[in-house]
DNA sequence: CTGCTAATGGAAACCGTTGTCAGATTCACC
DNA sequence: GGTGAATCTGACAACGGTTTCCATTAGCAG
């Protein structure tokens, strides 16, 4: 029977065409794919892991972008991809468990979530990106630090001083404020921590005070929420002559914030992004792009390329600064444009 | 066993906990979800089937929205999402066999496509969006008709007689050029024929022979391909005041075109979208708007919710004109815009 | 006609879980 | 001490395939 279907050569055509005909008269829908996985021990898919609201994901073109990826090199290994129902409120642990998957990718979780802690126990291959190093696990991300050295490189260049800067959600309370250099550091997601690290180190080696900068943070990642951040930083420092987002999607909540005050970008107003999505190159955003799709693909081979089993991988992801129109020498003192 | 990790309160806290140490001291790595998923006949996942180029629909926020509520619907279920890998050209309808789901959903498939007849053959519920309706199955989407001709009406009002349109791909083989009638009516993707025989109704009601109009297709789906199809448009018919495309991202492009052209939007040239993305209300692209998001949920509802398997239901979302700011009465003849 | 080999069909074991059921043990209470 | 309930143990049969292995048969040569 399962010959018929699967090994059409090992036996003759006549039996193979009269088991089928009799399969079908029977209204037998073909093998229990199920069934089959549990004998041959290949689910035939792997997990995704993105723990956090899922809108988080779909909403940012950037994480679109590696779910892309990820679907493509699982498209060409003919394997599904399972996304893995992790609400972020109840700790619903048992989705992990309950996934029949060969493997796991874990995105954008911050690093003490119990679920990530839930795919680490299962006896599967599991590919990191954008996390911590865990000691022998796949990872893949691009150097957040170095990438965000080359912004503020190419805003010192010009002569920024004063910045100011909005940030994705730090941890997994919601804090849509300031954000204090503690809790900066002790920040549970990974990419958003190094970044804001980056950019300490960056503007203390330029002789700003870092713990002057103010960083204003958004549970939520939207352009709105980019918006109501650029306003609440240039509400309380006007002085600032360039704001730094740590996403495009900020960036351009932060775009339209300067418009309806009025602000020029970039004559009064320097804005800069992160991540290089498309929109932001429309618009001529000036930001950092890195190849989200490859991101998602390099993970997915590592995950399914798995002949080389020697040691664990780490992939490590280019970055590139993309000078747009949004960015220029800060304004000048002799011409404010705040009333006084 | 099982109890210890399924019925915590059939037996006595001690003996759970004895158990699960002695399994955690044996390295026991919890119940394989695929035997489980065996014994219970239960997945715990729904196969959602977008047979296209994967890329073809992340790289639409229109279908990343339907993706998204899907996924929230399903998340609410506490179910995984499976991706079901089908290539689009080998027709590998394997994949659908050996997807280990509860229930499948299929969006955005031409409407003779082998995966769709190979999930329709298999025993599970399934349901439909933006598909033709199949006699028996489930099916969610939008009012395509009526919404596009909320579009023809706004611009015949507007007074443009002279409308090229620009459009998705219509069937499975590339055809990156204008569209034969024949071909238009002929159209293997259910959304794509839908709108384009709405626009024949309206501008024929207002007059207008609609084997006049030029319809230009485009396999791939984005802002480029969106450009390159107006160039082509224009460049053959220059005196069109109205180009009409099937959605948003290739109504991006042809702003894009008509930005290099000099062509002002919309004093020169109306443009208008489908589908109503953030990026289009952004920049305030006359457009039609359906709740995506909605659209996924309420076919990962529909297959979840499967209490009552009565009859098969349809359901029918809403749409919404959105005039924004890329629409206005075609220029005048007194003042052409082209030499002459 | 007999004996050997190759091809082929069918039977049985196995994958790891859940559900059921009978029997054993414990414990409380009369 | 007896009785009943509650709790625990162990065995076993599915679930529906795949894979292995064995028996049967056909084909062919001697």
């Amino acid at each position: 029977m399962s010959n018929a279907y699967n090994r059409p050569d090992q036996l003759s055509p006549e039996l193979r065409r009269r088991v089928l005909e009799t399969a079908r008269r029977l209204g037998y829908p073909g093998p229990d794919p199920v069934a089959r996985s549990l004998r041959t021990r290949k689910a035939g898919a792997v997990g995704l892991l993105l723990t956090e609201n899922l809108s988080y994901a779909f909403r940012d073109p950037a994480a679109v972008g590696v779910l892309e990826g990820l679907a493509l090199a699982c498209e060409d290994a003919s394997v599904g991809l399972h996304l893995v129902p992790a609400s972020p409120g109840r700790e619903d642990v048992a989705a992990v468990h309950r996934a029949g998957v060969d493997g796991f990718v874990v995105y954008s979780v911050p690093d003490d979530d119990p679920h990530l802690a839930a795919v680490l126990e299962r006896p599967v291959p599991t590919v990191i990106i954008d996390q911590p190093s865990i000691e022998g696990i796949d990872r893949v991300g691009p150097d957040d630090a170095a990438a965000v050295g080359k912004i503020a490189e190419h805003l010192v260049g010009l002569g920024h001083r004063q910045v100011g800067v909005i940030c994705m959600r730090l941890a997994r309370e919601r804090n849509d404020d300031f954000v204090s250099t503690a809790r900066q550091s002790g920040a549970h997601f990974h990419v958003q921590r190094t970044r804001l690290e980056a950019l300490a180190v960056a503007f203390s080696a330029a002789g700003v005070d870092w713990a002057g900068v103010p960083v204003v943070e958004r549970f939520d990642h939207t352009v709105d929420d980019g918006a109501s951040a650029a306003r609440q930083l240039l509400d309380a420092y006007p002085q600032i002559t360039a704001v730094i987002c740590t996403s495009d999607i900020l960036a351009l909540g932060a775009m339209a914030e300067a418009e309806r005050r009025g602000l020029r970008v970039p004559q009064d107003l320097t804005v800069t992004g992160f991540d290089g999505i498309a929109e932001a190159e429309r618009i001529g955003l000036t930001t950092v792009h890195q190849p989200v799709l490859e991101k998602g693909k390099a993970a997915g081979r590592l995950l399914l390329g798995s002949a080389e089993r020697s040691a664990p991988k780490v992939i490590t992801l280019p970055t590139e600064l993309r000078v747009g129109r949004t960015s220029a020498p800060p304004r000048t003192i002799d011409e404010p444009w705040f009333g006084g």
